[in-house]
DNA sequence: ATGAAAGCGCTAACAC
DNA sequence: GTGTTAGCGCTTTCAT
């Protein structure tokens, strides 16, 4: 079972007795070819099972290879899985294929994965920026014409389009929620501190609704974690405060996932949620957790279309497109506020 | 602006006053190089912003591309994803690079994407099989020495690797689990028909776990649902049966989310539940759901580690591994099961 | 309608 | 330690 080599295009053409120049012809469809040649063509490709290989062909003809490089920071994150289907079905008609990998939001290995696709000519980059990286490496290939595309984050050093969510209006409007039904005291639990763009910007927006509300801005029921179980512990501290919170905004899906399992845990029903980000199950949950739901599809698909009119030669000033969050109200912010505890 | 040529090697060694193999070795650590000509090298390198061509380097070289074609049913699916991430993870130190595409489970797709990636000379094939597609014409490729992996499922008409859930050995102890806690009337909740590998064995491990149980197989109890909507109709028309059940099994996590919603919904709390595959949030519903989990991490691991041992030369006949499932006790089974309700 | 030769960017094989 | 030549598999250019 030796690995024998595959077959190129010199062996069709030796084998049906034309040039190989004929066959690459046939399978392009460049240029002319007789009915004649055509089939027999055809028909030695199918007997050897050549498969062109699209390396050497691209070599020749220059120009950038028909691949997307995507670093995302985690394949495994559901978020990004969206984003990258979203990605897939807009350049779908183009024939572009997905180079994918992971930077575990480790700027060297985002350097690492970038410099990969470089090598491989990709022609489109789309990058979830790491904290610390520096971009401006990427600027002669933006030059040269690259689409280079941040997603989630903007990114640093490298004037280009980025697509982000409406992290801090997103914020707002879910803050400004538990306010209408008259909580005077949120919590805030989330990852902090805010190095990461996401986290300052979803802070900023709790900070303005309280302000918008006028509410004071108490540090002490700002809460940080970073998992299920520092969220479960953030949450039974702001709980024990001598003037605990009535309601609590969960930074993220994970911290969403605390609060509840926390609150399900000691049987507090009297704690409303606001989480940003959706999660699967949210509407199974007594009472449904209200969400700022982001939009992946969205966001894939405005930064493939973004991407593909620059591939077209759009040569307009960069863009930052913001992806609107969705409030989706199921209940879980309709706690009853105790009433006469203006702050 | 114009999309200036990118430098090649050729210009580096001009630029420094060598030849291109010389760069070429002081690139690649190739054969011996003065620490003079070396920093210089380099020097130029960086000051070009030289970037190697990888195709052209693969072209030469001969062998298989660095990368892994990934097919999936759909990028978004977090199953999928997880599995990537751990294949990912699995051959990061040999430097091979994921390329990946949703098959949509249409055979059509598939194939087009698996032509693709043969074109581009992957060194490894992972596919999740769409039902109806024929993947004989791997069969030369595998002769050829590139390793095809089947994920999630088996393939038709090529004998390869493949690595699956234990999808019947895992419903059967879900449903057992329920049969311990009691119960004698079961409802089985999933897409059916079972023309899809997964199904057909979920469906056999329930019927196993009854008949160990010495229960009979009823039809009735048995309903189809390919989303979340159909799910809690199921769910609600199960539950109007004569004789309704007091458990259900939910074949997939979507159909999970219908049934656990409806529950919730209509206020069902004496019905027990226990689902195929992990949800976030399953221990924050009330009561915390009882699942039978999957391992893709797992799953991803084992292609990965199995492909590469074929990549080193491994001849042994094609295996089928299949990874086991976890029975996760969260409480949704516990729901009483009537008294004196035998079968 | 087809073929011959040259060359894409790189490295293997052999010089020196 | 470094350069030269040839050639990977394909397409471009120019013939015929």
């Amino acid at each position: 079972m030796a690995a024998n080599r595959r077959p190129t295009l010199a062996d069709v053409a030796r084998e049906v007795g034309v040039s190989a120049k004929t066959v690459s012809r046939v399978l392009n469809e460049d240029g002319p070819a007789s009915a004649q040649t055509r089939k027999r063509v055809l028909a030695a490709v199918a007997r050897l099972g050549f498969q062109p290989n699209l390396m050497a062909r691209n070599i020749r003809v220059g120009g950038p290879d028909t691949t997307i490089g995507l670093v995302v920071p985690d394949l495994g994150n559901p978020f990004f899985g969206a984003v990258a289907r979203s990605i897939e079905d807009t350049v779908g008609d183009r024939g572009l294929t997905l180079l994918m990998g992971s930077s575990a939001d480790d700027p060297d290995r985002e350097r690492n994965l970038t410099d990969k696709f470089l090598a491989r000519r990709v022609s489109i980059l789309m990058i979830t920026p790491t904290v610390g990286a520096d971009h401006a490496y990427l600027r002669s290939h933006r030059a040269a014409g690259m689409p280079v595309v941040f997603l989630d984050r903007p990114g640093v050093g490298l004037s280009t389009d980025s697509v982000v969510s409406s992290n801090r209006a997103g914020t707002h409007e879910g803050v400004a929620h538990l306010i209408a039904h008259g909580h005077r005291r949120i919590g805030f639990i989330a990852d902090l501190p805010t190095n990461l763009y996401t986290r300052r910007e979803r802070l900023a927006g709790y900070r303005s609704a309280l302000q918008e509300a006028g509410l004071p801005y108490d540090r002490s029921l700002v809460a940080n974690a970073h998992d299920q179980h520092t969220a479960a512990t953030a949450t039974s501290q702001l709980l024990a405060l001598p003037n605990p919170p009535t309601a609590l905004f969960a930074g993220n899906n994970i911290v969403a996932l605390g609060i509840v399992t926390e609150l399900s845990r000691t049987r507090r029903k009297d704690v409303a949620v606001v989480a940003f980000d959706d999660v699967p199950l949210a509407e199974a949950l007594e009472p449904a957790l209200t969400v700022v739901a982001q939009d992946p599809e969205e966001i894939g698909r405005m930064a493939a279309t973004t991407a593909l009119a620059r591939l077209d030669g759009d040569r307009t000033r960069a863009r930052t497109l913001t992806v609107p969050t969705r409030l989706i109200v199921r209940g879980s912010a309709e706690r009853p506020a105790p009433v006469g505890q203006e702050a």
